[in-house]
DNA sequence: AAGTGGTCTAGACCACCGA
DNA sequence: CGGTGGTCTAGACCACTTT
């Protein structure tokens, strides 16, 4: 019962669906052109250029201009659920090394590239209540916020925010720029780093962070929180990094106990 | 130089932006209307509703429809990039530990969740050149290839790929259906998996994908890759794992040595 | 009732590019 | 030259929701 009234969106949809199906099966991959289209399906040429708008963001189609142009449907050539390519790493990505509490500059010249780091900002801040509660200190008591912008040979490769307990490392900020903080923590303050909880997920790059990183809005970055503890177990900082998604590998390394 | 000739695109786009920062500025929340916009800029309703989407698309609006409906300016509410609320991790994601070699029925089961697993495809298959070299096989030898689909309470969460060489598990595929791997391999052929290296990084679900997963075509996903060895170093088996990314968290703890 | 965004139409011009 | 997709216009009707 396709009514007059209601959209025609959904009809042309299906109706182009089954003609890619139908296509497809035997072996054609050009569609009839858009005027064809709409006139066979008799609606107007936009409405047939939005079914294809959704096709082609869907990957189904690739459409081309010119004279020997048209929508030509997506090989089946991904017949295969996660095929085999995917199992190759050769990849050039970033590695980042979760077994090793090591610094992003270090591990950026172990592989070859050239480390930069922008400070976007470092303040004193009252700690929120998410912070404080890991810091181990009031909400609203003074944090070191750090904002952070990791470079590899010149192309942003992620954004850190970090948080540390102000009064336990007084002065912290008078030694900006700070680049290497762990060095820093264990030098002017004995301590250091010992441990390190990491959990990592996907998320979409706000319009901000897409513009620091380089990315569009929206884009899927990977988010590795962090917290990290002092040989005593006592928090030390805390952090998110933000690390685009199309530069990152992370890598594990894990021993049956 | 904005020539008569040239879309209108840029122009409107352009204006729109323009429009925005100056509505937010004063903390204005709605745009005019399309039909007003269009009049003020000299375009037709068409151009500025595509204008229009593009913003929309980027999150810097939104469009409710309605009397009392309009393009609002997304609030300035996520001033701050990586903001703190990003530190919480009390979000209901499932939790994947990379410190332990554990099947996917057991961390569930551990969380809560309802595990479920359905076989999608187990076959015998010559190996791809990469499956072979990593199970260090020669390229077309003879591979167990099995495609699963993981459940936590009757929603998809992930879809395994795995490869063993055929020649050292004979009769692999009696089994079937295989739930627990590991565990078959360490009863009937005596081999238990002592390591894993995994490899982690996000990737777009393609249309097969998605379908299994349920989720839209080429939205990220979590690519694990892994490869298992047992007491002796050699490898027992190769995997890629997608992960759902709305779904999964991955959580991994480092001790600095 | 009136105004909003969402949809659709019929027609037009453009850049592009092979026949 | 002719046909393709890409863009734009002017106008219309719709569902929806506040006035």
């Amino acid at each position: 019962m396709t009514g007059p009234d209601e959209h025609e969106r959904e009809r042309v949809t299906a109706a182009l669906e089954a003609l890619v199906d139908e296509y497809a099966a035997q072996g054609r991959e050009r569609l009839p052109s858009e005027r064809a289209l709409a006139l066979t399906l008799g609606v107007s040429r936009n409405a047939i250029r939005r079914g294809l708008d959704t096709m082609e963001a869907e990957r189904r189609l690739v459409r081309l201009p010119g004279r020997s142009g048209g929508a030509f449907i997506t090989a089946v050539i991904d017949a295969t659920p996660i095929p085999p390519f995917l199992f190759d790493t050769r990849a050039p990505r970033i590695v980042r090394d979760l077994d090793t509490v090591q610094g992003v500059p270090q591990m950026l010249r172990a592989q070859g590239f050239e480390p930069a780091t922008r400070i976007v900002s470092e303040a004193l801040e009252p700690a929120p209540d998410i912070v404080a509660a890991i810091l181990g200190i009031p909400t609203g008591g003074p944090v070191v916020s750090l904002l952070r912008l990791r470079l590899a040979d010149g192309i942003p490769l992620s954004l850190e925010r970090m948080y540390l307990d102000a009064e336990r490392f007084p002065g912290l900020l008078d030694h900006s720029p700070i680049h290497s903080l762990y060095t820093l923590l264990s030098s002017a303050f004995g301590v250091n780093v010992a441990t390190s909880d990491e959990t990592i997920e996907v998320t979409a790059a706000s319009r901000q962070v897409a513009g620091l990183l380089g990315v569009r809005p929206w884009e899927p970055v990977l988010a590795v929180r962090r917290i990290s503890r002092d040989d005593a177990g006592v928090v030390v900082e805390t952090s998110v990094d933000l690390f685009r998604a199309d530069r990152t590998r992370l890598a594990v390394s894990t021993v049956r106990t």
